[in-house]
DNA sequence: AACTTCTATATCAGTATGATATATATCTTG
DNA sequence: CAAGATATATATCATACTGATATAGAAGTT
């Protein structure tokens, strides 16, 4: 998906910051999507250019200039014609409606070539890993930040997103804690 | 993970060709990691003239030599420093040791502002999808191909990855089947 | 006979990453 | 309470990867 759809389908959710459109990623979709702010950047300036955003820039003395940044409405109507027009591409999923890069899962196949105590220790720091990430994905109380955040994960999709995960993540401790014997011992 | 170890990675198993790794990838990796051919052709020049791997071109007149490229010693003991130097750094998984990128998983979170039969369209799509992926993971029989490939799949570590797989795969289906209400009408 | 898919290597413009720089505020811990 | 760490905030850039495209014959399909 183009870092310019992200970007407004966040914005979409209210106006907000570059900064804080990478801490959305990194907090309750680091499962789903994360992008580097050499990605957001410039998409956000491209954007303006393109007056499907525009910015207010918040001097804040000594600090860099806070900029919001929040959707036209020549961006809603680019950002839904954009989805539904990619929509089909990304059935087949993963990076680029193709595949996906689990450096963890390489890790793994290629573990016989690892010393047994190593591979035990990779796979106990997984497990604390995946249980640390099934607390955060599956915490229903409040939280304070952005009110974009809190309106994605409050909403039906992002409900269902986060209930999708934390299957998937409870499915792989429960598969990894009944056949790690098979890649030590 | 690095290109240079997961060719080193797969070349362990047995010499190959570069279009080789890309379909052993393609095929039973095909969840767990993807590279493209701008990706490993230039990593195993870079390997070959390391002195990582050596390469026996066979001419095959008017069509490009095939080039089967062996692993050697240096090699080998690079291949186990590098992943073992590297192990800790992908527990936290995803890309770079970092995050995923699921298209599909973005698609879905934004789909309220896709109209409801296509949200109905994506899903049934996305299901078909993810059944045929399962039949290919589960499928044990024979499979002519490169025994580099075979190796692969039928160590203990390519049962337990595709093991995992097949689980997290069947566990996204049953959600999406129970929830997929809460997306459309 | 025509068309498509498979085998096989290679290049490259466009895009993304991961590291780093900069600067202040706020929180934590001994 | 001072020191150190973490959070807020933007920006840049060398390095690396993608997706498309080119080339070309074999093999399989209609």
């Amino acid at each position: 998906m183009q870092t310019d759809t992200i970007c407004l389908g966040i914005l979409r959710g209210g106006p907000t910051t570059g900064y804080v459109i990478k801490s959305i990623l990194e907090g309750p979709l680091n499962q789903i999507y994360n992008l580097s702010f050499g990605s957001i950047y410039p998409a956000l300036s491209k954007l303006t250019k393109d007056k499907l955003v525009t910015v207010r820039q918040h001097a804040q003395d000594k600090k860099p200039d806070k900029k919001v940044y929040t959707i036209t409405k020549k961006g809603i109507s680019h950002f839904e014609e954009a989805l539904l027009a990619e929509a089909g591409n990304y059935v087949r999923s993963g990076n680029y409606g193709d595949q996906i890069k689990s450096e963890y899962g390489m890790l793994l196949l290629f573990s016989k070539y690892l010393p047994g105590e190593h591979v035990k220790l990779i796979l106990d720091e997984r497990l604390l890993f995946a249980q640390q990430q099934l607390k955060l994905i599956t915490y229903d109380g409040p939280i304070a930040k952005d009110s974009n955040l809190n309106a994605l994960r409050s909403s039906a999709q992002g409900k269902f997103m986060r209930g999708l995960m934390a299957e998937v993540i409870k499915t792989a401790i429960n598969y990894i804690e009944k056949n790690r014997k098979k890649l030590h011992d």
